[in-house]
RNA sequence: CGCGGGGUGGAGCAGUCUGGUAGCUCGUCGGGCUCAUAACCCGAAGGUCAUAGGUUCAAAUCCUGUCCCCGCAACCA
């Protein structure tokens, strides 16, 4: 019989900076995913990958003073390190920065530009001409530009258009046809109820304002924006041709079982994907899954929180499986997870240590010290011994079945349970009573092939989740029969193999001393979190710099400044004469504030740390040649500084003695 | 009234669609056992299911109002 295929692809990574343990989770679950159909004997083609065109890259590199490629290779590079790292076996890591996807993406762009799908329209907008740039209607403040308050005029840039609305109505009904289209179902409403019943906007698909893309080559000032090009790369990776002559790939998996991706792009994936496929003639992917999101300490992990957690550091300091068991684990299938040290440390302690190790660790210590390592026989069965063994039978079928609807969780929860039972029947049975009685030879023998048999099971089952582990399981109870169909039929494992020693699979850890270790209070601790984000501060504050001057790209890039560009900055003292709350702002204050003669509305990102009273009368200093800015609609001329710590709190920098308003600050 | 998610014993969650005695894991307390990584097994305590109304023989579950938390969007000069 031929085998069916499976194709999976998560949605392929921005390239603008190191990905953290959330983005890291989707590679982890995409990859369990994959090895468990492998496992069950599907032909699998798993596919991740990068996104590595747009402004925010071209930005990031002319401030790095390097090319834009030399910036995605770099991070590319980090990526497919950490998707290494985790073990996930991937099959193929398309890049968008590959020739045949920039390719692909411009035959699609042509075609659908030749059937009329894309149009030339204009964008319109209003222009600054100040900061030669567009804005939208919603972005401006007080019908000023946002960035100087300066008047803007309305204006069109040209762009190519999608026409989206053409083909809603034929979405609409696939997405009523196929109700398991759209995972979680809770999504499908928040799609259809947001976008597609209130009708459809074209897309555009062009810009002219940034040239890292891919370009379109009838007309060249222009390049593909976004979804066009990120969304192709399932397509494209598979040697999918426009014009009909497709690679094998493509034919042979096409299309998509699923396409793993974050709950935040669901929007493009489930509307703009699906219409492009149309357009292009292409059937649907079957299905899509938003997966929830990680959190920590209940918070999106982001840089300017200082709560970003990399997969590096979590697989220094607990072990790879460890933390592809945490994430899988703690991630329900519809609801966001959440991470914290103490959480990890206890999951892997109770679940991996207690439950999963010693499990392993009892039963095999006794088999060696009962048998030498040897069973003779696994005949002498009782009735007690029949809840296990049906459940051991039938735990595949279990897991099976949850992981066709993508609930991991619960197909571990299916596995632990199994885990459980097996501790609880070495209670029962007493190993250790029935030893003593020489007549019981068989019977004890019998007990620990159940033991070893349901290890061997679930080592399968675990396989998936656990790769490494499951080896390490089968190879000290030395089994050979390790494929799936075996797992089905109690009994599978072979009489007469002698198991090795037993090792401990996972070493408990002590919280107390971990975390000193986390927190780095111990010295050559593995762990750089905190660092990391002060880094990651400076170079912020580095790319900041670079803006005042560009000679300082001559300084190389450590983002050095010399004293003269320093000199440019001017500070002074100034006194806070009153301060209020920005309007429907929850995060700003405004201030008057006294340097020397003069009076300067300020506006500062502190409501969440300063109440306006604690403001009044407090010496602060200002930054006073910065260019005026409206912030929500009220000006603001110049900047207060303030220090931010890890965990993203301001703290006013003050004068440590008493000096007169108006001072220089150097 | 910008959009969405959530509030269930100390912690983390399931149960809500398809009303019918409130469940799981961790933690705590008591007991058992000693093969094992102070592990494992058994038992107990602990919840007016955010809150106020409504529908019903019956509501964590359906309807309405209110409060609180968290994301997104806008805003950190």
């Amino acid at each position: 019989m031929e085998k069916q295929k499976y194709y999976i692809t998560t949605a392929i990574a921005y390239t603008s900076k190191t990905p953290h343990i959330g983005n890291t989770y989707e590679a982890v679950l995409a990859d369990s995913i994959a090895r468990y159909k492998r496992l069950e004997g599907y032909d699998v083609f798993f596919l991740t990958g990068t996104d590595e065109h747009g402004q925010k890259i071209q930005n990031q590199a002319e401030q790095e003073g390097i090319k834009p490629q030399q910036h995605v290779d770099k991070i590319a590079g980090e990526i497919r390190d950490i998707w290494d790292l985790m073990g996930t076996s991937y099959d193929k890591f398309i890049r968008t920065t590959d020739d045949y996807h920039i390719a692909t993406v411009q035959k699609i762009f042509k075609k659908l530009y030749d059937q009329g799908d894309i149009y030339k329209g204009s964008y319109e907008g209003r222009y600054c001409t100040a900061c030669e740039a567009f804005y939208t209607e919603t972005q401006l403040v007080e019908g000023k530009c946002p960035e100087c308050g300066k008047d803007v005029e309305k204006a069109s840039e040209e762009a190519y258009f999608f026409k989206m609305s053409k083909y809603a109505d034929r979405l609409m009904k696939h997405i009523e046809d196929n109700p398991k289209f759209i995972q979680p179902e809770s999504r499908k409403n928040e799609m259809v109820n947001n976008f597609l019943k209130p009708g459809l906007q074209d897309l555009c698909v062009s810009r002219t304002s940034f040239n890292w893309g891919v370009p379109v080559d009838f007309d060249n000032k222009h390049v593909v924006y976004v979804w066009i090009d990120a969304l192709s790369n399932y397509i494209s990776a598979l040697g999918f041709d426009p014009n009909g002559n497709n690679g094998e790939l493509f034919n042979k998996y096409w299309p998509a079982d699923v396409h793993l991706i974050g709950k935040d792009i669901l929007r493009f994936h489930t509307i703009y994907w699906p219409i492009i496929l149309m357009a292009l003639d292409v059937v649907l992917p079957k299905q899509i899954f938003g997966h929830p999101w990680l959190l920590v300490n209940n918070e999106k992990m982001s840089k300017s929180t200082g709560n970003v957690i990399y997969a590096k550091d979590l697989v220094n300091l607990f072990g790879v499986d460890a933390i592809r068991y945490y994430v899988l684990h703690e991630m329900p299938f519809a609801q966001d997870g959440t991470m914290t040290y103490e959480l990890i440390i206890s999951r892997i302690n109770s679940d991996l240590v207690n439950i999963l190790g010693n499990l392993v660790n009892r039963t095999v210590a006794m088999v060696n010290k009962y048998f030498d390592g040897v069973l003779t026989c696994n005949t002498c069965k009782e009735d007690i011994d029949n809840e296990l063994i049906s459940m051991v039978s039938n735990l595949t079928n279990k897991t099976t079945d949850k992981m066709n609807d993508l609930k991991v969780t619960d197909s571990l929860d299916e596995i632990w349970n199994v885990l459980r039972r097996s501790n609880k029947y070495i209670d029962e049975t007493i190993p250790w009573v029935i030893a003593k009685d020489e007549t019981m030879k068989d019977r004890l023998s019998t007990v620990l092939y159940n033991l070893l048999e349901s290890i061997r099971v679930c080592s399968i089952a675990l396989s998936s989740y656990l790769p490494e582990t499951a080896i390490r399981m089968q190879k000290m109870i030395n089994t050979n029969v390790i494929d799936f169909e075996s797992t089905k039929k109690f009994g599978g494992l072979e009489l007469g193999i002698k198991v090795n020693d037993a090792e401990p699979l996972f070493l408990r850890i002590d919280e107390a001393k971990k975390m000193e270790e986390i927190l780095g209070k111990v010295e050559n601790s593995p762990i750089e979190i905190k660092k990391e984000v002060n880094k990651e501060v400076k170079k912020e504050n580095n790319k900041q710099v670079t803006k005042v001057d560009t000679r300082v790209e001559d300084l190389g890039s450590q983002g050095l400044i010399t004293i003269d560009d320093f000199a440019k900055i001017n500070m002074r003292i100034g006194e806070v004469l009153e301060c209020k709350n920005v309007d429907k702002s929850d995060k700003l204050l405004v201030s008057q504030i006294k340097i020397d003669d003069e009076v300067r509305q300020i506006v500062s990102g502190i409501a969440k740390f300063y109440t306006p009273e604690q403001m009044i009368g407090r010496k602060v200093v200002v930054v006073t040649n910065l260019k005026p800015v409206k912030l929500r609609g009220v000006l603001s001329e110049g900047m207060v500084l303030a220090a931010s710590d890890n965990e993203g709190r301001l703290t006013l920098v003050t004068p440590s003695e008493e000096v007169s308003g108006g001072a220089e600050v150097r």
